[in-house]
RNA sequence: GCGCGGGUGGCUUAGUCGGUUAGAGCACCCGGCUGAUAACCGGGAGGUCGCAGGUUCAAGUCCUGCCUCGCGCACCA
């Protein structure tokens, strides 16, 4: 065991192995998840390594109040893997959990359940009792996530979570607050910012981006008629609500227009409303004429922009918007951004209606006044029809005001000014929670100066290593590049309170902590304001806060600026908030932060990875994590993305409960590359079980058995690796080299490949070789090295196989250590080594050449393996000769010879075995039966035989005597088609003669001609063969009717035979099948003899044998 | 529209520096093996490597364009 032995967590006792049931892997999970609970198996695991060096986890916080679906799964798994891989690595891996509970999406939820579906209705029923509402409604599925993060084996700390609500939490977000707040980092603004009239408040652009819909809607050609001459100037909108508000046109300085005179009458292929009548002028951008003109038109004259500047036109809806002092306001506007792609090159301009439009606005001094008002309506005074309506309603009703004949009587100023309409499909924003449509609204808000700071997000960013590295750069990178001011209020009710009051005269206070609040309102009180109790444990939150009025340094009353925070605002506050950073816990924040690791779907590039690092930079002028695996998105197994609506959701309990959480995250671990999105196929959780883990359990319960059989000591006897039998030793070189790249693959991200890999050491290296070669050795019933060797083998191959796979599937593999030791697996030593134990080891560095010393593999043998593998390739040969050759395999052959190649004899015995062949034989004379063909090698004859070389290849293929030819390009080169040909030109192979049972197998990774090998059987019966054959057959049925009499394995039976037409048994083969069979008795009866009704009957080549056995 | 990542037998996927027979697994068919497990072994059928061009002696691989799926970005009037 000395190879095996825990050095770094202290050595321990094995205990004898127990012997293993039939496998119910369900069972055996809810058993463990008990037994975990009693132990205290989580603690325990991290206590163990309390003195290690710590590897930071933070936990994104998911919420509540919705279902976790398998998804949720999917991340869990990937979170856990690395913190439980880091653990047995000896690094301390705390991990709190913590859970998110502010935001609109709790809101909704409650809104909906009380249909409150308005914030007058939410006043209406108080906004103290919504808030509790919704305070408790975040806990709707807490039962539902605590269950599956328990079944699935997710090791998190769900008993002192961080809870986005709670008021430490909450403090610690209000000095943030202060930080950014003083550092002139939070400003209050006004801006047009998407807004949802429905939930009544306005969104920041990563929210935006959450509800882009594809939609079609009427745009509109509308003509502004200039004030000084006959012409219009035609400008395009998809949003007709905001023509109202239109106070200017703006145009492209440079951009060339034309103003061009209605020659004719439309034809009659006109669609929808609108028109121009004979001789009317319209003015647009020469490059939009064909896009835009319905009409024939003579152009007039032709001019660059900014010749347009300055000129006045007629307002569509005079009155709409009281002018004020603007002198600018309905004139032609220069704006460089004014392109042709799209429209008529001229941009009608809302100024409260869209960003550039107000910058524009702004700039130009037009007036700003709504037309709309907050819950989406016109306001009174815009035009009769439309006052009060919700805007987007009223698109029609507009544009038939349009198109209404010219001066039509009881019609508006704005008739026939429609030049045409043409509906559009874009994409469009909606509100993520209602899918109402936004509107593009200049509202005040609150502002984090992002923009200012973006030179250390983006310096802050490279510093993250990023899983996969294009997130970071690309996506990621992107985003920081084009950062905007973070609009981080929200005129809502549930959520963490701006911190912020505001006089009259505009003087502002933030608050950073409840301490500071309390003397502020007792100065307040002091200066004689009203204000309720502020105690200690003021509920931080809306109404309560709303209630303190503060006193400004005039002595003015200060009132609380009424809004809420983004909610992604409080969980970018965890690394901090979740230690109530910085009123407590400050040697727990310091030496957590920044953290080491964080993984959650790409979809929180824009969302918890953004909101992390726009909080630590700002406030801390620090990174928030170091590095960050961003998982793809889960798919169904028809790659459609998994949705409520869709009703394609998979319940990870199916698979709990039919396979269990090792195979579901088995699975899930090995579909793909973690950041690919993942088609989630439920039949590949079934394989996943039916390959990997009933084999795992299987070659388990092989060696459990036979151990508490034997009453093997692991510690008892052991046979030295270098003096155990050479299958042992290749197992032993394979598990090393596996473990090595597992844990390479651990390190580079790339799970998915660990896992394949060691799957297939398992599966088929383990299983399928090592244990199906060994069996009879366990069979012995006497003590010996071989049976002890092997014994040894298996239990340190199983211990290192359960600790490579316990971070990834954590059930069957403890299952299996401790009943192979005592010990859980969840305390065990990574094999691979255990940095974390190290003096001086960081989760960052650490001494690697102390690190591989703390590595508990056993030796690697790279020929060994490479040996294995030609065995291996060479018993496939033979049953591939069989199967040509037409000769049963439990016919034995006499003689089989092996052609070149390494030294196999360690491996006669097995081999001949494998080959059912009584002796093999090394022939060294290759040419008795090999011969060789040639090939080109293209990357050294191409260049010399250019467009030749297929002719040239095709040659040497082709070569009548190859040998020969060889031998004159050893000789000097041949001339191959008046191209010389050198002997790094062509690869030799060398390939079986014609007319012998032969097959040749190349020996991986080499082209050297040496290491072709060659297998031959020498396929002649003889009747010793005949009967050596015929006992293996009758053996092999009598076996198989022993297991389906369910007889015991010791159980002897008494078996008789009969033979029609068989081989001459030989005596030393009669007793072979009665010894093989456990027979008491043994009778082979002559041809005479007839078999009695109801014996086992079959037939071999020709012979029909019947039995009996009882 | 811009950016990122995909598209390889029915399904899931591997494919290195471009190298001439594109490799597995599941499912299917035939055969074998088994005191060996919802296992294993051999063989078979099944591929225009999304499409079209290009570079090259040679393209799944490199280049260009397009189609398509996913994701992200986008005031796009």
């Amino acid at each position: 065991m000395s190879e095996i032995q825990n050095r770094t967590l202290g050595g321990r006792h094995m205990a004898q192995p127990k012997a293993a049931g039939e496998l119910n892997a369900v069972e055996l999970e809810t058993q463990l998840l008990k037994r975990w609970a009693e132990e205290k198996a989580f603690r325990a695991s991290i206590d163990a390594r309390r003195n290690g060096a710590p590897f930071i986890f933070l936990e994104g916080p998911p919420t509540a109040n919705g279902k976790p679906g398998i998804h949720h799964v999917v991340a869990r798994t990937f979170k856990d893997l690395v913190c439980r891989w880091k653990s047995m690595e000896g690094f301390l891996v705390e991990r709190k959990g913590g859970w998110d509970t502010h935001g609109l999406p709790v809101e909704i939820e409650v809104q909906k359940r009380l249909d409150l579906m308005s914030n007058e209705a939410i006043e209406a029923f108080g906004m103290a009792e919504f808030n509790q509402a919704c305070r408790e409604s975040v806990w709707t599925y807490e039962a539902a996530w605590r269950e599956m993060t328990e079944r699935m084996a997710y090791w998190v700390d769900l008993d002192n979570p961080y809870v986005t609500l709670d008021n430490t939490y909450v403090e610690s977000a209000w000095w943030a607050l202060k930080q950014m707040f003083d550092k002139g980092l939070l400003y209050r603004g006004h801006k047009v910012l998407p807004f949802c009239p429905q939930t009544g408040t306005s969104y920041s652009s990563h929210e935006v981006a959450l509800g882009y819909k594809e939609v079609e809607e009427p745009s509109v050609y509308v003509k502004f008629k200039l004030t000084d001459g006959d012409a219009s100037i035609l400008a395009w909108t998809t949003t007709p609500w905001t023509l109202p508000g239109n106070v200017g046109l703006a145009v492209g300085p440079d951009v060339t227009y034309v103003r061009c005179r209605v020659k004719e009458a439309a034809g009659e292929h006109w669609e929808g409303a609108g028109g121009a009548e004979v001789g009317e002028e319209v003015i647009l951008a020469k490059d939009l004429m064909k896009e835009v003109l319905r009409h024939h038109v003579d152009i007039v004259e032709e001019f660059p922009g900014a010749d347009l500047v300055g000129r006045s036109y007629e307002p569509l809806f005079p009155g709409a918007v009281p002018k004020g002092d603007s002198t600018t306001a309905w004139t032609v506007l220069a704006a460089d951004w004014v392109t042709t792609t799209d429209g008529t090159g001229v941009v009608h301009t809302a100024v409260m209606y869209g960003e550039d439009d107000y910058n524009l606005g702004m700039e130009a001094g037009l007036p700003a006044h709504h037309t709309v008002d907050m819950d989406g309506a016109f306001v009174a005074g815009t035009h009769p029809e439309l006052d009060g309506r919700y805007v987007k309603a009223c698109d029609e009703t507009i544009i038939a005001l349009l198109a209404a004949p010219k001066g039509t009587n009881g019609k508006g100023p704005q008739s026939g000014l429609l030049y045409r309409e043409k509906a559009y499909a874009h994409d469009y924003p909606h509100c993520w929670r209602t899918d109402h449509p936004l509107l593009y609204y200049a509202m005040d808000s609150w502002f984090v100066r992002m923009t200012a700071v973006k030179e250390n997000l983006l310096k802050f960013n490279d510093q993250v290593e990023w899983a996969p590295d294009w997130v970071g750069e690309g996506r990621f990178g992107e985003w920081l590049r084009n950062v905007k001011d973070w609009a981080i209020s929200r005129e809502r009710y549930w959520g963490t309170p701006l911190p912020v009051w505001r006089s009259e005269s505009g003087e502002m206070k933030c608050v950073g902590s409840i301490n500071e609040l309390q003397e502020e309102v007792a100065k307040a009180v002091a200066a004689g304001f009203q204000n309720p109790e502020c105690p200690d444990d003021v509920d931080l939150h809306r109404p309560v806060v709303d209630g303190f009025t503060l006193v400004s340094s005039t002595g003015e009353a200060m009132h609380r600026e009424p809004f809420v925070m983004d909610c992604w605002f409080d969980s970018g506050c965890a690394p901090f908030a979740q230690w109530h950073h910085p009123f407590e816990n400050e040697d727990v924040f310091n030496a957590s932060f920044p953290v080491d690791y964080i993984c959650e779907g790409v979809d929180q590039t824009r969302g918890w990875f953004y909101t992390l690092l726009a909080v630590s930079t700002t406030v801390f002028d620090q990174p928030a994590y170091k590095r960050c695996l961003s998982l793809g998105l889960i798919l169904d197994a028809e790659g459609k993305k998994m949705s409520k609506s869709r009703g394609n959701i998979v319940d990870p309990w199916d698979h709990f409960n039919r396979e269990g959480a090792d195979a579901t995250r088995w699975y899930m671990v090995t579909a793909g590359a973690p950041w690919n999105p993942m088609k989630f196929d439920p039949n590949g959780v079934r394989e996943t079980y039916a390959k990997m883990f009933l084999t795992l359990w299987n070659v388990y319960k092989f060696h459990a058995d036979y151990a508490a059989l034997d009453g093997f000591d692991p510690e008892a006897s052991v046979v030295a690796t270098d003096e155990r039998p050479a299958l042992d030793r290749w197992v032993l070189s394979r598990l090393a080299t596996v473990a090595n790249t597992y844990h390479e693959g651990f390190v580079n991200w790339q799970f998915h490949k660990a896992c394949r890999d060691l799957e297939d050491f398992v599966v088929n290296d383990l299983s399928n070789w090592y244990v199906r070669r060994s069996r009879r050795r366990l069979w012995d019933e006497a003590d010996s090295n071989d049976k002890r060797s092997c014994q040894h083998t298996l239990h340190e191959v199983l211990l290192t196989v359960c600790r490579l796979v316990a971070p990834v599937a954590p059930f069957m593999v403890d299952e299996i250590h401790r009943n192979l030791t005592g010990e859980s697996v969840h305390t065990a030593a990574w094999p691979a080594g255990v940095p974390g134990t190290l003096d001086g080891a960081t989760a960052d560095a650490w001494d690697e050449v102390a690190a591989r010393k703390t590595a508990t593999l056993p030796p690697s043998d790279e020929d060994l393996e490479a040996t294995m593998a030609l065995v291996r390739e060479l018993a496939e040969a033979g049953r591939r000769i069989r199967i040509e050759g037409n000769r049963r395999q439990r016919l034995p052959c006499a003689q089989g010879w092996v052609v070149a190649g390494p030294d196999l004899d360690e491996f006669h015995d097995l081999l001949a075995e494998e080959l059912n062949v009584e002796a093999i034989h090394v022939e060294n004379d290759l040419d008795r039966f090999q011969r060789i063909e040639l090939a080109p090698n293209f990357r050294a004859l191409a260049p010399k035989a250019r467009a030749a070389v297929n002719d040239v290849a095709q040659a040497i293929r082709n070569a009548a005597d190859p040998e020969a030819l060889l031998q004159s390009i050893h000789d000097g080169g041949a001339e191959v088609l008046g191209v010389m040909v050198e002997p790094g030109d062509v690869e030799v192979k060398r390939v079986e003669r014609v007319g012998f049972a032969a097959q040749t197998v190349q020996v991986s990774g080499t082209d050297d001609a040496a290491l072709h090998v060659s297998l031959v059987l020498d396929m002649n019966d003889s009747p010793a063969l005949l009967s050596k054959g015929m006992a293996r057959d009758i053996t092999r049925r009598v076996q198989a009717q022993r297991k389906s009499l369910d007889l015991d394995l010791e159980a002897t039976i008494d078996l008789e035979i009969w033979m029609v037409n068989g081989p001459n048994m030989e005596e030393a083969d009669e007793a072979w099948v009665a010894s093989e069979t456990r027979c008491a008795a043994c009778v082979f009866h002559g041809d005479g003899s007839t078999p009695p009704d109801g014996a086992e009957c079959f037939e071999v080549d020709g012979t029909t044998i019947h039995f009996t056995v009882s």
